[in-house]
DNA sequence: CCCTTCAGTGAATGACGACTAACTGAACTG
DNA sequence: CAGTTCAGTTAGTCGTCATTCACTGAAGGG
């Protein structure tokens, strides 16, 4: 095996001993079920017996995998926005700068928001609660992601700043990310709401700037 | 005034004893300390004895003022969604129903966000923390501050249900409320960027539904 | 000036919850 | 099969707060 990367989530050549899926699919439900419920209570109010409890085990077994509670946030917060970043990098590659690309950041967004609510609540909720290191580092991914919807908001309103570009984009995310507070977690119409949301988002994304006269 | 009311912040008859202003000063330095650092550090992580140092007493002092770290939290977030829903309903009230409407309550969030970034702040990331009771109240009103938006949402979209008119109230809040996150406390462009915010939750607001052949 | 009220203080008290220790038994390995 | 590894368990330990107590001294009121 070369270089065994801890952090990868890429099948190694032999998917080897039963133990190590077990443990595999352990950890997946321990990181799913500790963002549910740090999405309904925050970091703080949760406990390592709760997450414990939710996938069958109990409180210190969460040791055997991850470092302590900070550790579990932390990897959750860090695929986050590793896969945000991949995604909008993905977006930019295959479409032409603008526009198209744009359009394409929306649509990856919104499919993230509603798919991934619970992780989305934590990101934008619970930051504070990690370790330096590891909040250094996930802010500069978020940042990086941040960046690319401002490149292509850029190149739509060539005449803003880079500054605006930048506060277009995190206006536009929070219009984005705002259905962890709105559509149910079992929702039907997930469809019929995808498409409001790209709507709205993307007549924010290409409004055209203030006015002068406006008020 | 009759009836006096221990809430409301109107000047009783005769401002009373330099006891009582001084009380009533520190209540307010106490909340506007609490919000801040809740806003940073999010409710669980804030201890009564920061928020006293904050205003230069220290700890227990608090309760001579509140009845426990959750009344701290309630007061900030009572007072929040009363000024929202007071300020929607004189919106409403001075305005014509529809697009005249719509555009002074995005004028009134712009504002309320920008000036109170840390409330805004709390509200969308502490209101778990709150005592049952204090959340149902809380809860009830927020919702009738959206209920609000989505009056004047729906007469602008008259082809749109209610569902569909809270689910865009909701996400053009969550745009104008992005701001806590992207205007430095101190920016001199305030303005610049209220009317860039205006700007796009107006679009936001008045994008025509999804076009059925769009994706 | 005497008595009461009350914001503040510093020292307990009590929970609660992250993390550690010692042990158990099943799954691997050779 | 003998020996090791390792996910889990239960019973501590240790810190960290919210909250309470007993006092103190200044302000208000007669």
């Amino acid at each position: 095996m070369p270089a065994a990367d801890p952090a990868s989530p890429a099948a190694p050549a032999t998917p080897p001993t039963a133990r190590e899926a077990a443990k595999a699919r352990r950890r997946v439900d321990l990181l799913a079920a500790a963002a549910r419920l740090f999405a309904a209570r925050g970091f703080d109010a949760v406990r390592l017996e709760d997450i414990g409890a939710a996938v069958g085990i109990s409180g210190p077994a969460i040791y055997r995998h991850f470092a302590g509670k900070a550790a579990v946030l932390t990897a959750i917060l860090d695929t986050a926005s590793q896969d945000l970043l991949d995604g909008g990098l993905t977006a930019e590659a295959q479409h032409a700068p603008g526009a198209e690309t744009l359009r394409a950041l929306i649509g990856f967004q919104a499919d993230f928001a509603l798919a991934q609510r619970d992780v989305i609540r934590v990101q934008d909720r619970d930051m504070s609660a990690l370790p330096d290191c590891a909040r250094t580092a996930i802010t500069r991914t978020q940042r990086a992601y941040i960046d690319v919807w401002a490149r292509q908001l850029q190149v739509v309103h060539p005449h803003e700043d880079q500054a605006t570009a930048v506060f277009r984009a995190q206006a536009a995310l929070g219009l984005l990310n705002s259905t962890p507070r709105s559509v149910r977690r079992t929702a039907a119409d997930r469809a019929a709401r995808r498409a409001t949301l790209v709507a709205m988002a993307w007549a924010a994304a290409t409004a055209p700037g203030p006015l002068p006269g406006e008020d």
